[in-house]
RNA sequence: GGCCCCAUCGUCUAGUGGUUAGGACGGCAGAUUUUCAUUCUGCAAACCGGAGUUCGAUUCUCCGUGGGGUCACCA
């Protein structure tokens, strides 16, 4: 295609509804990669053409979803200091600040004839509509206004009637054909394109003439997209032609389906990007895992992990699937470990307390207990990295180091053991950590050092089961001697007094 | 319903006119193990169906089936 003699200017265009859908950040993802990949440009423009659906600070919404999640477009809205500003030459970027421009376009197709003004009821096209179903035929409007005379449209615009601009489709032109970068010829016949309305009596544009008109004046050389706008293609590519406009290339990606393979959807849980951060997935691994759904890099690569930069590198739309992709939140836990396990401790420590500790300090606190030490919490990362999939889960893996769980003194006493032993074991433990300088709890060796020949001794279940027990008040936890790394000698041997006294009793 | 699109393990997918159809997630079984998690080993699991082309089709063609998308003054 000439992607490689045209400065690649793409853009991502969602309506500020709602959250952005991880299946538009899929398509946004896809336009930056090709984007960076070309040394081209990437557009971010908001389509907030329909009134009704409006939602307040979403455009604000999506520019920080972005931002998070590391995919940087080069133009559009941006924020500055609490501020909306646009940024690039080509701008706004906003369509409610373009409406000049839509309506100075439709007067053009109005004047050419490539469009025409209607005035039709809804209630007259439901009614039309109904009868064309009836007739089985496909339901389209049927050109009544077509006919309406210059002097009877003048009275009825100056008597202030409402009316529409609608496209004027020949259905006598025959097939509308084109190439899609993904989909490969395509090939809709005129017959099957409705008058399509473009400019709607609030004076809004609809999508269809917003969107050409925008593709074309932003320079725009390829729209990509997702495939739920490939049956309207041929209706962008009728207005390109009655402009007289180049028509840019297309790629129409497929769909991202829930477990019953339809279109995900809002309403249907968490599919919104904030709520994978909420939910403690790491922008990293949400990219690395979208990005592979619909695409991947063939030719027997059995990599996984990719970092943004090796997208860029490696991505390639002409390897993107045809068929929709089922978004499998499992395998996503598994990626998001991946990405947790290669932080530094530093670093998870960093992203956790972010967003997902502080509720819980806090009601801590109110119990009395105190928050742990930056080195504690390092080495509760350490230890939590393996077992958690998502950043979420930290505390509620790491709970017991604040304070040990309430346990059942019997619980100490491990499956093939007596309390009498038990007690034996925690004492004879107890006595070893007493005996052991402070700088032996620096290492996990040290300590395995100093108690595993006890343990072999007298069986590694009977003496590590309780002591652990007792240092956690949790049935499953990391090792004894993790623990008593991260809670230092005195903190453990307090633990382990206390339960000695318990199990006494 | 009209039109359009799609089709390899449950899921994401690789792949070829001749392969033991490969990998990953998940599942199952086992090993390691004080518990959980790791780690390791092994196993089960797919070319939607029918014709045609061909010496030979999972691969190419057609038909069928199934699934999906779209048919707004929403995007």
């Amino acid at each position: 295609m000439n992607s490689d003699n045209k400065e690649v200017r793409v853009r991502f265009a969602p309506s500020p509804t709602g959250f952005l859908h991880v299946g538009g950040f899929r398509s946004a993802l896809y336009n930056y990669l090709f984007a960076k990949q070309h040394k081209g440009t990437f557009i971010l423009r908001i389509e907030d053409t329909d009134q009704n659906r409006l939602v307040e600070g979403a455009t604000e919404g999506l520019i920080n979803v972005f931002t998070n999640m590391g995919v940087h477009y080069d133009e559009g809205p941006m924020i500055e200091e609490g501020k909306l500003v646009a940024k690039g030459d080509f701008g706004p970027y906003i369509q409610s600040e373009r409406l000049d421009l839509y309506k100075n376009h439709a007067n053009e197709l109005l004047s050419s004839g490539k469009a025409y003004r209607c005035f039709c009821t809804p209630e007259r096209l439901e009614m039309v509509r109904a009868q064309m179903q009836r007739d089985k035929q496909p339901p389209k409007y049927d050109k009544h206004c077509l006919s309406l005379s210059t002097d009877e449209i003048e009275k009825r615009v100056a008597a202030g009637e409402k009316s529409v601009v609608r496209l004027n489709v020949d259905s006598e032109r025959g097939e509308i054909a084109f190439t899609d970068h993904v989909r490969g010829e395509v090939k809709i016949h005129a017959r099957e394109v409705d008058d399509q309305v473009l400019m709607k009596s609030d004076g809004f544009p609809t999508y269809h003439l917003a969107s050409v008109v925008d593709d074309h004046l932003m320079k725009i050389s390829h729209v990509i997209r997702a495939d739920e706008w490939l049956v309207s293609t041929p209706k962008h590519i009728l207005l390109y032609e009655a402009f007289g406009w180049e028509i840019p290339e297309f790629a129409h990606l497929p769909l991202l389906v829930n477990m019953e393979r339809k279109k995900l959807s809002k309403r249907q849980g968490d599919v919104a990007v904030e709520d994978f951060l909420k939910a403690g997935y790491l922008p990293e691994a949400l990219t690395n895992f979208v990005a592979l759904l619909g695409w991947n890099p063939g030719e027997g690569e059995t990599q996984e992990k990719f970092s943004l930069e090796e997208l860029v590198d490696r991505f390639d739309l002409s390897r993107v699937q045809k068929g929709s992709a089922v978004f499998d939140v499992v395998k996503l836990d598994w990626l998001n470990n991946l990405y947790i396990r290669a932080l530094d401790n530093k670093e998870l420590v960093e992203r956790v307390r972010k967003g997902f500790l502080s509720e819980h300090i806090e009601s801590l606190s109110l119990m009395g207990v105190k928050d742990l030490s930056d080195e504690q919490y390092e080495k509760m990362a350490e230890l939590a990295k393996e077992r958690m999939k998502k950043l979420s889960e930290f505390f509620e893996l790491s709970k017991f180091f604040w304070k040990a769980g309430e346990y059942e003194a019997a619980d100490l006493v491990w499956k093939h053991s007596d309390a009498e032993k038990t007690l034996e074991n925690m004492r004879a433990v107890e006595a070893i950590l007493e005996g052991l300088d402070m700088s032996a709890f620096e290492s996990v060796e040290a300590l395995e050092k100093a108690v595993m020949p006890l343990a072999d001794e007298r069986g590694r279940g009977d003496v590590l089961w309780p002591v652990r027990y007792a240092l956690s008040g949790q049935k499953a936890s990391p090792s004894p001697f993790e623990i008593m790394w991260v809670l230092g000698k005195e903190e453990s041997l307090l633990r382990l007094d206390l339960a000695i006294s318990a199990l006494s009793v």
